[in-house]
DNA sequence: TTTCTTTTTTGTCCTAGACAAATAGATTGT
DNA sequence: ACAATCTATTTGTCTAGGACAAAAAAGAAA
């Protein structure tokens, strides 16, 4: 009971996100991680090893570099853990309010009233309110308190778990229309996996009269174009979350605007999209009062 | 516009599931797939090459073997391809109608079409037959259809997020009985990122009267272990689906169980179940009907 | 036929070197 | 003091070809 055993380097790339290819230029570069070596001699990580990992993983998330990290002693890391918050917008006291009432209702674990929660907020609020402003500071506050340390992965998980139901559930009453214009295709790409951003976006494009089809996540780019054609989507629009490599965009984001006809749009949105190049032909949306805007710019470039 | 450029290696990997180690041990091997190189000698695939590997991750998944496939011309691949449908358990005409409907819809693209019809089949036959019967019956169609190749992938992307979609509403509008027996905490691991048999599972558990604490997909072990003593979990259930390598299975459910406290039981079920050999302290559920049994079963030992 | 043993197939891991894109740091001009 | 340009370092990903064990197929024996 309870034992946990050493992990292999496939184990520890699916647990701590971090590539094996990565791993192993860490080991040689700056003597960490260090694993043992089984029978075969092939790396075996200690789980003291993947927590630190993990700590380095979020760290690195929150803008530290690698070579600092690596190179520094475990407690000097868990230092660093545990350093400031971000100063933020003014928030209403409404939503102050909500961030800590869900903040507590995660850490311990009451689902109901969680759900509970949300709904009563978004009744009050309105569909459109609420995704804008209470959903967006409620995203950023639980990825805040996860990054401290305050909550864990499987926390997170039954917080979007719980917001994402209740935006699928909103989306379905809402009045559908099928001719509704412009055709907006929502996905992913391949390696990202958030959802919510996608449904927040399926929200409010709705809400004003667009038709959306939604692939859900990871849609491979070939599958994308063909979707995209098969449905007449004049906007492709993708959603990226801080977790997706900013590295991998720029070039992904060209392959796909290649792929499509040129008549069709490609929009991208998400965090930090602001950091992003410009892209001939891609327009870059880092808020939903962006896509709002985008949206209602298109309409008026269609409409004369 | 519509060019198509040649892929990377990360890229080729992205698009077809296929590992970056074993693309480059195919070419070694068999001599296919034959990359270009660009100036820096980096492995450029072109798109031709890419969409055959398409076509052969979809005939290995039928249960074909690489050795064969990769030394075989690409007319002989597609004779493969074009093979025998397998024979089914009869099904009732009703259940025969929705699926070729279903398909039908898929094709035309027919989103809102699709999500009227699963309604209508819902309403008319209850949640648990729908889930037990017709979704079962459904998943099986669409994936066969894929891999005879009639749907493209974006197409099981739009069925599994209608799917999805309904079921969630439907389980949110269950009478949630927050104290029922036993607690059930679902997820998937790492990789898996099938919801659809997750979503099922919740359903015909909540019927019953458990408890269900539902993560989404792909926790990392480390937070299946915290999230089920957070929950006082009885139960965790895995789903899997075909797409999960059953290489891994073996070795992860074990590592998992040894996580775990050996109080809580640790059930997995989905696709290919049967193939697996048991494991120690662990339930191999190869259907959702034996889902069901496992929950009668565990109700009776921990009444007495 | 079934069961056990041997051979082939197959995916994943290994080392150690290379290189370009991204970032930080230094230098220069306004 | 601040912005812009250049240089140096950092960092992730790619390459080659070898190795090995687990899975699957083929062969042998009951």
């Amino acid at each position: 009971m309870d034992k946990i055993v050493d992990m292999s380097i496939a184990t520890v790339e699916r647990e701590t996100g971090i590539g094996k290819d990565t791993l192993r230029v860490w080991e040689r570069r700056y003597g960490f991680p260090q694993p043992l070596r089984d029978s075969k001699g092939e790396r075996l990580y200690p789980s003291r090893q993947v927590d630190q990992l993990r700590l380095i993983k979020r760290l690195m998330d929150q803008g530290h570099r690698p070579g600092r990290l690596l190179s520094v002693s475990e407690e000097e890391r868990l230092e660093l853990a545990a350093a400031k918050p971000a100063i933020h917008p003014a928030r209403s006291k409404d939503e102050q309010d909500l961030i800590q009432q869900t903040l507590d209702l995660l850490k311990s674990h009451d689902t109901q009233g969680l759900r509970l929660a949300f709904n009563q907020a978004m009744m009050r609020q309105g569909l459109h309110q609420f995704v804008l402003g209470t959903v967006v500071a409620l995203n950023r506050s639980v990825g805040e308190a996860w990054r401290r340390g305050e909550l864990e992965i499987f926390e997170e998980h039954l917080y979007s778990e719980q917001l994402k139901s209740l935006l699928r559930q909103a989306i379905n009453s809402l009045p559908a229309d099928a001719n509704g214009h412009p055709r907006i295709l929502l996905t992913t790409f391949p390696e990202e996996q958030h959802a919510l951003g996608l449904l927040m976006a399926e929200c409010l494009f709705t809400l004003e009269g667009a038709t959306c089809i939604s692939l859900g996540t990871q849609t491979p780019l070939f599958d994308i174009r063909l979707a995209a054609l098969a449905h007449r989507a004049d906007i492709v629009a993708l959603s990226f979350s801080t977790a997706f490599s900013v590295r991998q965009r720029a070039p992904l984001l060209n392959q796909l605007r290649e792929m499509l006809p040129s008549t069709v749009e490609l929009w991208a949105g998400g965090m930090a999209s602001e950091k992003l190049p410009a892209i001939d032909g891609v327009v870059l949306l880092p808020t939903l009062e962006a896509g709002l805007a985008a949206l209602k710019n298109f309409r008026q470039k269609v409409g004369d």
